[in-house]
DNA sequence: CGAAATCTTGAGTATAATCAAAAACGGTGG
DNA sequence: CCACCGTTTTTGATTATACTCAAGATTTCG
């Protein structure tokens, strides 16, 4: 009865399966939703604040996150999205949308209109609380981020980004160890741990000092695992990612 | 066939049927979902980090707050509670909790059984979409924090926290403007915003000086709503309060 | 009333922001 | 391939914001 979903083919099934097995049944009826596929330029909008949107997006291929914008001319970064994630599956209940999606590199994305969802989730009420659970994780990560911000310094802070970045990437693709495309700038890795753009790039130089990494443009390797760990106090227990699901 | 939901005596039904009217059948199943009451002291930790629990629960009465620890012994507030609140409710689908959850004051709480809720939500995809909205709107409210406390100075955050409390608790009781009890400590605001506490002192009394609010002991008094508003940068579409809902 | 917690004040220090400019990089078109 | 452009990264110097430590005042509550 199970199915083999997590090599499917379809990202949401791949991402859907490792919480809770799939059934053939439950995978079809993924993989049978409607999506208007699209190519999408490094660095646009998918959706901004205000929006009312009437589908959600899966990013399918490339990088992408979220924000907002203070009256100041201030950004903050809320998350950073990977392949496989819906982006703003919480406009499904949310019909203003209070943050903008924007992309990091040339992404594909799958526009899902909130309809086929919403006939998806009442006719498998199990896909209903894996879709709600991803939604929640989203929110367990935010909820890091508060502590990251607003409880550690900026050394650790960006620490604590990378070592999270890594791993949730780790865990969509089963990555080596050694380099990792980091698909952001500074300036937007200041504007995810409330740092400015310089200290950002001071905090980096810090984090190479030390040993821990080692950054060159979009080349992110990791030198020494342990010491980035601790720097961050990153404790992935967080991200929910090898928890069993019970039955629902 | 609507019922008068809104005036239940069952805070929960009161505070879903906000954002979408509840049929008299589902405000039974809500009001008979089992629910073991108990009376729980100022100070007291209801739930911490690393709990499996199978119950979520129900703020009845009283105010709480949700928090995580760092290694180095520092606080961050994520989220206070208002009645009608469920303040664990990621529990249902993520299983190992990862946040403690601790009463300011004197509660009364109700606790659900998770089963329980899987069954209410099994059988009723409206209430299921409610519970997920509300879920939702905590994962809104984080991400306002994540700008409040990475992208504003000291005295704008503590006006943003100061709005949001009184708007959210307008929200659930009609409350005159004139006097608000302000159930937490200094030192628990500079956890919510990432202040010290010492800076968090200093912090409110710009805001005095400024004449927007006057603050003594517990007792807060929004002395010129506007000029909080505006140090503060508050906009509440976050709060998703007025917003009307579609069908499910 | 007295003890404990909370709030307040002062002084010195640390962390991070801002401003400005130079160096390095990435891609484009000649 | 190379010169050129815009962007990103890097550096230095100055300033602002917020933290820490310490002690005293006030409030709360038993």
């Amino acid at each position: 009865m199970m199915s083999n979903a997590r090599s499917s083919a379809n990202p949401i099934v791949r991402k859907l399966s490792l919480s809770r097995p799939l059934t053939d049944d439950e995978t079809a009826a993924i993989e049978n939703l409607p999506m208007h596929v699209m190519e999408i330029r490094a660095g646009q909008d998918i959706v901004r604040e205000g929006d009312r949107p009437s589908r959600a997006c899966a990013l399918l291929d490339g990088f992408a996150f979220t924000y907002k914008s203070t009256p100041k001319g201030k950004r903050q970064i809320m998350s950073f999205h990977v392949p496989g994630d819906l982006p703003d599956l919480q406009s499904l209940h949310l019909h203003v949308l209070d943050n903008s999606l924007s992309t990091l590199n040339a992404c594909k994305v799958g526009f899902v209109p909130h309809e086929a969802l919403r006939i998806l989730c009442n006719n498998h009420p199990r896909l209903a609380a894996s879709l709600w659970r991803e939604t929640l994780i989203d929110a367990a990560i935010f909820r890091e981020w508060l502590v990251n911000i607003g409880r550690r310094e900026g050394v650790s802070r960006m620490a604590h980004l990378l070592c999270e970045f890594t791993t949730r990437l780790k865990a969509v693709a089963g990555h080596a160890d050694e380099e990792i495309h980091l698909p952001m700038t500074q300036s937007q890795l200041g504007d995810a741990t409330g740092l400015s753009s310089v200290h950002t790039n001071r905090v980096l130089q810090a984090l190479r000092r030390e040993g821990a990494i080692s950054l060159k443009g979009t080349r992110l390797t990791i030198l020494d695992w342990n010491k980035l760990r601790e720097i961050g106090q990153f404790e992935p227990s967080y991200l929910h990612l090898t928890e069993e699901s019970s039955a629902a």
